[in-house]
DNA sequence: CCGATATACCTCGCCTTCGAGGTATTAAGT
DNA sequence: ACTTAATACCTCGAAGGCGAGGTATATCGG
């Protein structure tokens, strides 16, 4: 089964701390990936649902606070395990399309087992350090340096930099989570 | 009208260097943005299909040089005019969701204008320099420092260099585009 | 001549997400 | 009393994208 939804796993992540009702997941979700991509109201609503039906979350209704009543919701043993789970194995655009990373970043520390996460950090590594390129001459590998144009060039140099500096925050936190890999 | 279509824009904008038939194309936007998402043949076929209906390009069947026909395809002039158009004026998710605005920088040097070239680069830039927080404690953002798990200040750290180099580069790249800005 | 592989295109049903609408409730201002 | 704003939740149709299938053609090894 193929589970892409990256919304679910926001809410699932923020519900993993404490009980929530949807407007203030709303306004979590917003801030964590909102910036990059709003988050509109019919797609967390039917997504909590979803989750619901599945049994992984439960609501509560509780009269409003400020207004119209809340439902809060918390998480059932069902639903921390299949946190535990997508965080364990992610599909593969959570590793390789940089807001879904970012979400797994996010909740990563929820994972139980050091080792788990730093399986996690590894793959990404890994397909960070695979050779790629965004352009080819037949199987020539195009570089900065074969376009003329600022833009492309661009493209060449913010990868490269970005790659770079997430490529050195992993090989340090995959030394300081397993000290012990040179005798294993 | 909402136009989010990233793999329309990177048809329009191969096409507008060459015709190429759809096998072609796919190998192109596979490699520029397949890396990160992969391209399914159920997502260009359709895609090439809807910029047939909509007059955006035409096919040209020829015998096959390898294998079977195959389908040429030529932007119209209507083709032409509307990547101009979404390459001037992107809807937002183009200049926020980094996969979207990777490929806006693919091809902005189709853009015919350097002053709208850089009008879409100023956009980029006033979206990275808004302030703005991953994770809120009410009304005060939260930063790098008040998180103890390493996942959630790696989020910060990777974020905040990122940010900058593209800042870096945006400004020179603007100031190059513009050198008589000071005395407009 | 047979099967494997690469080329080349297509359809279908599904899922996630989106935007545009809607319904209430409460508090604060006028 | 009336409006506005903020809170709080919901439904619906549409669109983009996905995976799993399918159909051919040409080449090459055995």
């Amino acid at each position: 089964m193929y589970r892409s939804g990256m919304i679910e796993l926001s809410i699932l992540g923020f519900l993993y701390d404490e009980p929530l009702h949807g407007y203030e997941l709303r306004k979590r979700v917003a801030a964590l990936t909102g910036h990059v991509r709003p988050i509109a109201d019919g797609t967390l609503y039917p997504a909590i649902k979803r989750l619901e039906r599945d049994g992984l979350l439960e609501r509560d209704l509780q009269p409003g606070a400020q207004a119209a009543p809340r439902h809060v919701l918390t998480l059932t043993d069902a639903g921390r395990a299949e946190l535990q789970r997508r965080l364990a194995e992610p599909d593969e655009p959570f590793i390789t399309d940089e807001n879904r990373w970012f979400t797994m970043l996010a909740f990563l520390r929820h994972l139980d087992e050091p080792a788990l996460q730093a399986r996690v950090l590894q793959r990404r590594l890994t397909f960070l350090t695979e050779p790629a390129s965004f352009f080819w001459d037949g199987d020539r590998p195009l570089r900065a340096a074969d376009f003329d144009d600022p833009f492309r060039k661009g493209l060449f140099t913010i990868a490269t930099a970005t790659s770079r500096t997430e490529i050195g925050w992993l090989r340090e936190t995959l030394a300081a989570l397993a000290p012990r890999d040179r005798e294993a």
